[in-house]
DNA sequence: GGTTTTCATATTTTT
DNA sequence: TATGAAAACC
């Protein structure tokens, strides 16, 4: 039964067979980190341990899922799916639910997404008279998480000194205020922002031991992986739970620690043997994944670091080719010569396109690429960037479910209020405000009762605010018996939505229209789903507490097509590809200029880096341009000083543009000589065969390129020219459409998915019909 | 109360 | 450049 055991290395083996108490383990990039957390609980599965008693914490639900699977395939399904895995915030998400009331919240809370906190810190900010220039919410929100991620609360901020000082010094004073306002408001909207799952869930077990006691004893074994990426809040939890028996295994790689921005503290990890005195450390050192060259330049380079946990990650693999290095004179010309490496190696080395990734610093970079493969017609994938759940209608439309579950929800109250318009406006809105404020009480209680709240009303207004109450109150009935499914649809149509966007039949609104009908083909999925599970009744606060710890990352989509994956370093962390280009590696973009203020954030941009090379398995290239388009604004760059950090034996430089101090020096004689764009010299070569590898000839004036920025909406590169996939339509043709009635087609544009038409119907005026969604017949295709 | 125009703003973002 | 939100407008 323990077969599998074989299939691990030495270190990974120890790892795995130390149960007897605390243990820490060192998974260097692509050590098998996984499979190390997939066996130990198998193990732990296989040796008393039922799986209703272990807590796996991971950082993305995808992650979670993803280990879920293989330990089902290890152990079965029955086994596996009782297990507690989860992201910190799903499972104490749900431990809160249960515990609500000793908290003061109801069961039904609803969750703030990242949008919501923001707009709430800007009301309050408002409602204090403060200058949003000085307060910026951004800003205010950044610091109440902090402090939330610390587990100061309002009266602690309050009383901190030193939190205190520090406000004054960035001339935020009130900034204490804001925090105990915000904190009040969310109570009173009976709302848990994402901070608030984890700090919540701390005073939840330190205000009630008896609570504490019994999930810590459910607990017999926690294990958290991507520890080095946890905040002090998480780590405190862990410790809540682990303190009395110290089953605890942690797993992570402080090398690859790039999330403090957001709270995570490297120290968690670098301080574990000291929090566990008796914690085992293990280090898993061989990395699977990479060619000798990229690991022993990834190490040349983390070396740099000061702090970190000395380890000697190394590769059996093939030596492999060194890691190349692109300079371009524009950002555009970097677009190319990545596009060219990747059409190259594609054609003669016989990859895939799917095994090929882009990795940047930051999203703004990806246009450039995008244009790059297109123009090639080499598929491609943009990661990041809008997600489902951010989209306005969406938003709209489960603001209305959020209210039919929890009506004191502020943020989608004042969401919805006016949205279908039913001519309550701003005035309206600010007389409730104002007496919810002055009361201290939700706004929907404020709506219940106007008068006595002392709100001052018109007929009018008070007959419009009736009709938008009883329409709630309605939902909110209907909430606790309908099934999601049902009642979503339900609520799709009777808020008014329905109306409002199938209208018309504009492009923007056909959109809309599909993210909908996609929200609510997601709720029937979700229902089915859980009633395969064996729930009968799956009620839209289920569905809602499912979706609000969702993200983009967890849709997972069976591409049919190989694509090339265009992502920023951040969300690659885990992933591997066998290619991968690392780009735009100048001073001022990456590092980014925002982290020169500290070493330690200099070391985490470091470790960015380090990440970003240690996703490739056979080929890393790194790339920087020499000028390129920042604000609209043409830049000039210079190398980063990364590049410098990688042992030259590992790399291929462009000619003689050798690291070191000769690089400024050119780069600034080339700066000299652009901008004065003095003297002609021989024109360099064009096309792909100049890059690979061979030497790169300057050429300081043919520097800025024209731009030539036109808006392309159809993403799909390799969409064939209008003419066959319009349908058969062209200009001059008859058509009926089902709601329109007869028209004549005048024109045709597009391609793909976005062929529009534009029709003149004879009763219903001009309109543009996306030929994707539209339902219509061709009555006449003579085109005269 | 709804629309248009102008203006500031600009990392990374597993939850 | 390109986006979103406040201000000015109707």
């Amino acid at each position: 039964m323990t077969d599998y055991l074989n299939e691990l290395n030495e270190s990974q083996r120890e790892a795995v067979l130390y149960n007897e108490g605390p243990s820490l383990v060192i998974a260097g990039a692509g050590s098998g980190k996984t499979r190390v957390l997939t066996y130990k609980i198998a193990y732990l599965l296989d040796n008393g341990y039922e799986p209703w008693s272990i807590l796996a914490l991971t950082f993305t639900n995808k992650a979670a899922r993803e280990m879920k699977e293989r330990i089902a395939r290890q152990v079965g399904q029955e086994r596996a799916r009782y297990l507690w895995m989860g992201t910190f915030h799903s499972i104490f998400s749900r431990i809160l639910r249960a515990e609500a009331e000793a908290l003061g919240f109801t069961p039904n809370f609803t969750i703030y997404d990242a949008t919501d906190s923001k707009s709430l810190v800007k009301t309050i900010i408002k409602e204090m008279n403060l200058d949003d220039k000085v307060y910026k919410p951004g800003m205010v929100q950044g610091r109440i998480s902090n402090a939330k991620n610390h587990l100061v609360l309002p009266e602690a901020y309050a009383a901190n000194a030193e939190l205190i000082e520090a406000d004054r010094a960035a001339k935020v004073p009130l900034l204490h205020e804001i925090y105990l306002r915000y904190w009040n408001r969310c109570r009173q909207s009976d709302a848990m922002d994402f901070d608030d799952l984890l700090l919540y869930t701390y005073l939840l077990f330190r205000t009630r031991p008896d609570i504490c006691d019994k999930y810590a004893a459910r607990f017999r074994y926690i294990l958290v992986d991507e520890y080095q990426d946890t905040n002090f809040a998480q780590h405190s939890i862990v410790l809540q739970l682990t303190q009395k028996h110290q089953f605890v295994c942690v797993v992570g790689d402080d090398a690859q620690s790039i999330y403090s921005f957001r709270g995570a503290n490297i120290d968690n990890i670098l301080n574990f043997t000291r929090t566990y005195k008796d914690a085992r450390l293990f280090k898993l050192e061989q990395n699977y994944r990479s060619t000798q060259t990229i690991v022993n330049a990834a190490n040349s380079l983390i070396a740099k670091n000061r702090d970190q946990i000395q380890k000697e990650v190394f590769s059996e693999k093939d030596k492999g080719e060194p890691i190349g290095v692109f300079a371009a004179y524009s950002d555009v010309e970097e677009g190319e010569i990545v596009t060219n490496k990747i059409a190259q190696l594609h054609a003669k080395s016989g990859y895939a396109y799917h095994d090929f990734a882009i990795l940047y610093r930051t999203n703004a970079q990806s246009r450039i690429f995008e244009e790059a493969l297109r123009k090639r017609s080499i598929p491609y994938r943009i990661y990041g960037g809008l997600s489902f759940y951010q989209r306005k209608e969406v938003k709209d439309v489960v603001a209305y479910f959020r209210l039919a579950v929890n009506p004191h929800d502020e943020e989608a109250f004042k969401r919805v209020i006016n949205y279908p318009a039913r001519g309550i406006g701003n005035t309206t809105l600010g007389k409730l405000t104002e007496a919810a404020g002055r009361c201290e009480v939700s706004l929907w209680k404020v709506l219940c009762e106007p008068l006595s709240y002392g709100v001052e009303l018109n007929k009018g207004t008070y007959t419009k605010l009736q009709g938008f109450r009883d329409l709630i109150s309605e939902f909110v009935t209907l909430a606790r018996e309908q099934d999601a499914y049902t009642l979503g649809m339900e609520l799709v149509k009777r808020s008014g939505i329905m109306a409002e966007i199938y209208q018309d039949r504009s492009p923007e609104n056909m959109s809309r229209q599909e993210n909908i009908e996609e929200l609510v083909n997601g709720m029937r999925d979700f229902c089915d789903g859980r009633q395969e599970e064996g729930s009968p009744h799956v009620l839209l606060s289920d569905y809602l507490s499912e979706i609000a710890l969702l993200t983009d990352q967890d849709e997972e989509q069976g591409e049919a097509q190989p694509k090339v994956t265009l992502m920023t370093i951040h969300s690659a962390k885990g992933l591997e590809f066998p290619n991968v280009f690392v780009v735009g590696l100048e001073e001022n973009l990456f590092p980014s200029p925002l982290s020169s203020a500290s070493y330690r954030a200099l070391e985490e941009e470091r470790r960015l880096f380090y990440v970003a090379v240690t996703r490739a398995e056979d080929h890393c290239y790194l790339s920087y341009a020499k000028s390129r388009f920042k604000y609209g604004k043409m830049e000039f760059c210079n190398p980063s000083r990364f590049l410098k950090d990688i042992d030259v034996r590992y790399l291929q430089v462009p000619q003689e543009e050798l690291m070191g101090t000769r690089i400024e020096e050119k780069a600034s004689r080339f700066r000299k000589e652009a901008s004065r764009a003095s003297y002609e010299r021989e024109p360099r070569e064009t096309g792909p065969s100049m890059f690979d590898g061979g030497p790169m000839p300057e050429e300081p004036h043919r520097f800025v390129p024209p731009r030539t920025l036109r808006r392309i909406p159809d993403a799909s590169p390799s969409a064939a020219p209008a003419g066959p996939s319009a349908g058969g339509l062209s200009a001059g043709m008859w058509i009926e459409h089902e709601r329109f009635g007869k028209g004549e087609v005048t024109r045709v544009e597009g391609n793909g998915d976005n062929c529009k038409a534009t029709v003149q119907f004879q009763h219903a005026g001009v309109k543009q019909l996306l030929l994707k969604f539209a339902r219509f017949k061709i009555i006449d295709s003579n085109t005269k």
